[in-house]
DNA sequence: TTTTTTAGTTAGTTTTGACTAACTTTTGAC
DNA sequence: GTCAAAAGTTAGTCAAAACTAACTAAAAAA
């Protein structure tokens, strides 16, 4: 509902709800704090500003919930966070690495740079089963 | 001299100082704060902490100048940038975003992403002038 | 059921990096 | 050579995002 636009650290918190919920289902106060490496009162103040902007919910000292707005944010945040990783990881780069990259890279790149990466890495998919195929074709 | 590690927003100051002496042999106050859209007492509050690192110099009321060490940490950056920029650029990004989107890039990537990217430009480069020559050849 | 431990919250501090306002030096027009 | 404009500096404020310390609620163990 609000239109305000997300810090960088207030994306990575929406996320984090996000990534724990599918994880274990339920996304706790102790768990954002210990995955993003910060205390718990770091989360608390987070999670006061995310309530405002109407993307959480969250009933005094239980898990926090997304809201539907909150739900399509995170997703669109995630996704851009799979995409980035995947490209990293497709330019050779290691998993972990990968991982952390991607979740710098996601806060600051530009919608058209972004696109370019979705064109590189999705006709990628297509031309490396091609190149397989050949391949294995050649050895034989 | 000092090893301390520079904050992103140092590396800015630090890259604009070096490309201002490049592009106009002097790097004055007034420049570097347009350049960076930021207000000059912001810039000078960046030299006090560069000059403390020992990269950077300045006397009072005149332009500022890189110290060896300042010369050798700037040179990395902006290859860092010129790497990426160029990295985008082949991805298909228009040079302007390329540029600003380098930029945000150059100070949180690791070393190891930053590898891959080299790994990935530098090849791309020999690739396309086959390919180049081969179009040309199939095309008569 | 009481008590202890764990989880969550609140209040207040710190650091970074921006800002404005006010002041000083330098430069350049006259 | 003087004075106005431009450039640079200094001091002090503000916001974001972390922290610690101290407090409260909930859950688990006794």
């Amino acid at each position: 509902m609000d239109h305000t636009k997300l810090t960088q650290s207030l994306e990575d918190y929406l996320e984090m709800v996000h990534m724990l919920r599918l994880a274990n289902g339920i996304a706790r106060v102790k768990d954002i704090a210990a995955a993003l490496s910060v205390k718990m009162p770091s989360v608390a103040k987070a999670m006061v500003e995310l309530k405002k902007m109407g993307l959480v919910r969250q009933e005094p000292y239980s898990g926090v919930e997304l809201t539907e707005e909150g739900q399509r944010v995170a997703t669109m945040i995630l996704n851009r966070h799979i995409l980035l990783k995947g490209f990293l990881i497709k330019l050779g780069v290691s998993e972990a690495i990968a991982d952390k990259d991607a979740c710098c890279m996601e806060h600051i790149l530009s919608a058209e740079t972004l696109g370019k990466i979705e064109d590189f890495v999705k006709p990628m998919d297509a031309i490396s089963s091609v190149k397989k195929a050949k391949i294995v074709k050649n050895t034989k």
